[in-house]
RNA sequence: GGCGCCAUAGCCAAGCGGUAAGGCAGAGGACUGCAAAUCCUCCACCCCCGGUUCAAAUCCGGGUGGCGCCUCCA
């Protein structure tokens, strides 16, 4: 059974039917790097790095370009404000987007091409528009002829009598049509620019994907990708410009992703409604932001709220416990449930992927996951609460598979355990203690018990307790875990 | 105004014609020196009204309520 994804283009999941056998070539619209990213970008990036992650994981060899528009109207300002060259502005940016997405455990690019880098082939690429008559220049800028693209509206399932009857027309631009869009702007004074057969300028938004998709994947590919605010002008305007130039269809999948919400109303810059990932980061694992996240199928909207990021975190928890429990092996014999294990590992593995396949359901997935641990647990719980090694192996081999899709899982459960929550005492704060102070304290803890001198141990576990520290008694020992 | 999406338990969420996954929270029970973790049990007639069908949360029509795109936006 192939792989089905839904395609923006069919409103329809379809087939993965790739251009190559076993290869897959996607592109994603990146960022405009003149601020720092928020929990949309991060949103978008986790996305399809998780199907880039699953195809790859699917057998499929994936070459993935995502790109930095690092010359736009935004960018400009910016530095024109902070008196600065824009290459310096948006060089500090993409310092800042690898940051961000580094931290949140998305995999980089393949290739991350700059627009500014492929300026020549731009022009280039403008010049046969215009050579084909699908593009005309006018006072120093150069447009593209919509109504040479019958086609125009096919994505975003428009026609042009909507679209017109909508339009606010822009005055003082030399577009014949107003839906017209800029390949190449002149520049203004003061303004950086390129040379070009038209006058020094720079190029308009949607060329660049044009030139650095086909650049790098080829005139035809088989993803193209960004979020759902990007359909209509953006994606639509590049099939026009790159059917327009190639002379025949150009991507076959086009996958978007819903917005971030903040009370139901989509985060955005010009709203003022968002929350940047460094904000994010700073109380909440990155874990716990892909986990959120995935919780809801990737073209449905999610609302981030305080409240629903603690219950994603409580359920990651609960992952996280069954890996911890899984962790130290236990003396019993545990044949039985050796056998059980590996059988219910192999289950959920099969319905991972079923899951995968049916249009990257990260949601579904999810719940199988849990079903999983419930399982899991049961089996541990039968085995006296731990299995050797040998007999827990097969849970911990399928955690690693889908954390490796995913994202997830990638800590250490005692270290997950122990690193700070929301509202513990702060470092250095007075109750705050460190991992060894902690461990002392256990182990007199310990020793009391072995005394049974339980009021000791109590005043012990109290001790801890106010500052922060859990402690759970199992078959194995004592652990200690971070909490409010 | 045009086009489109969404509406499932206290909260989040899957579901794509066959009789409601999963998580969080809550209640009861088991286990435990205590506790936590874990397990078991319980907790939804799927926004409303019509229609199609042997059968609808799922399809069609009409409401109501959210949201998005049409302008830079992941």
């Amino acid at each position: 059974m192939a792989v089905q994804l839904y395609n923006t283009l069919t409103r329809r999941k379809e087939p993965l039917e790739t251009l190559e056998p076993g290869r897959v070539k996607m592109y994603v619209c990146g960022v405009t790097v003149y601020d720092l990213c928020h929990l949309g970008h991060a949103r978008a990036a986790i996305v399809f790095d998780v199907i880039r992650r699953y195809l790859g994981r699917r057998g499929y060899e994936v070459t993935f370009v995502c790109n930095f528009t690092d010359v736009d109207d935004k960018i400009i300002a910016r530095a024109r404000r902070l008196k600065i060259p824009i290459g310096e502005l948006t060089e500090q940016f993409i310092g800042e987007y690898y940051k961000d997405m580094d931290a949140l455990g998305v995999r980089r690019a393949d290739i991350a091409p700059r627009a500014t880098a492929h300026i020549g082939e731009m022009i280039e690429m403008i010049e046969d528009l215009i050579e084909k008559g699908a593009a005309y220049p006018g006072g120093g800028d150069v447009y593209f002829d919509i109504s040479r693209f019958p086609a125009y509206g096919k994505l975003s399932h428009r026609n042009l009598e909507e679209l017109e009857a909508g339009f606010r027309v822009e005055p003082g631009e030399g577009k014949r049509n107003p839906l017209d869009f800029a390949l190449w702007k002149a520049s203004k004074p003061d303004e950086p620019f390129w040379e070009s057969p038209w006058g020094p300028g720079r190029p308009g938004w949607h060329i660049e994907c044009s030139v650095m998709s086909s650049r790098y994947l080829g005139d035809r590919f088989d993803i193209h990708g960004g979020g759902e605010d990007l359909v209509f002008p953006h994606h639509e305007n590049e099939i026009a410009q790159s059917e327009g130039c190639f002379g025949h269809d150009w991507v076959r999948y086009w996958i978007h992703n819903g917005f971030v919400r903040i009370n139901h109303e989509k985060m955005s810059k010009s709203k003022g409604n968002f929350f940047t990932i460094k904000s994010v980061l700073a109380d909440t694992p990155a874990e716990v932001v892909r986990f959120f996240l995935l919780g809801t199928h990737y073209r449905h909207p999610v609302d981030y709220s305080d409240q629903v990021v603690g219950e994603a975190w409580r359920g990651l928890d609960r992952l996280y416990n069954l890996l911890l429990r899984l962790g130290p092996s236990g003396a019993g014999a545990g044949g039985e449930q050796a056998r059980r294990m590996k059988e219910e590992a192999d289950a959920f593995r099969a319905r991972f992927a079923e899951a995968m396949d049916d249009d990257f359901n990260t949601a579904r997935a999810l719940g199988h996951l849990f079903d999983f641990a419930r399982q899991a647990n049961s089996l541990l719980l039968e085995a006296g609460g731990a299995l050797p090694r040998e007999a827990a192996a097969p849970a911990v081999e399928v955690f690693r598979e889908v954390g490796g899709v995913l994202g997830l899982f990638g800590h250490e459960p005692e270290e997950w355990f122990r690193q700070a929550r929301p509202g513990a005492p702060e470092e250095g704060e007075n109750g705050q203690l460190g991992d060894t102070q902690v461990e002392e304290l256990i182990s007199k803890r310990t020793d009391a018990r072995k005394r049974k001198d339980f009021k000791e141990a109590d005043r012990i576990r109290e001790e801890l307790a106010e500052a922060g520290i859990l402690l759970e008694d199992g078959p194995s020992g004592t652990i200690w875990k971070r909490r409010l």
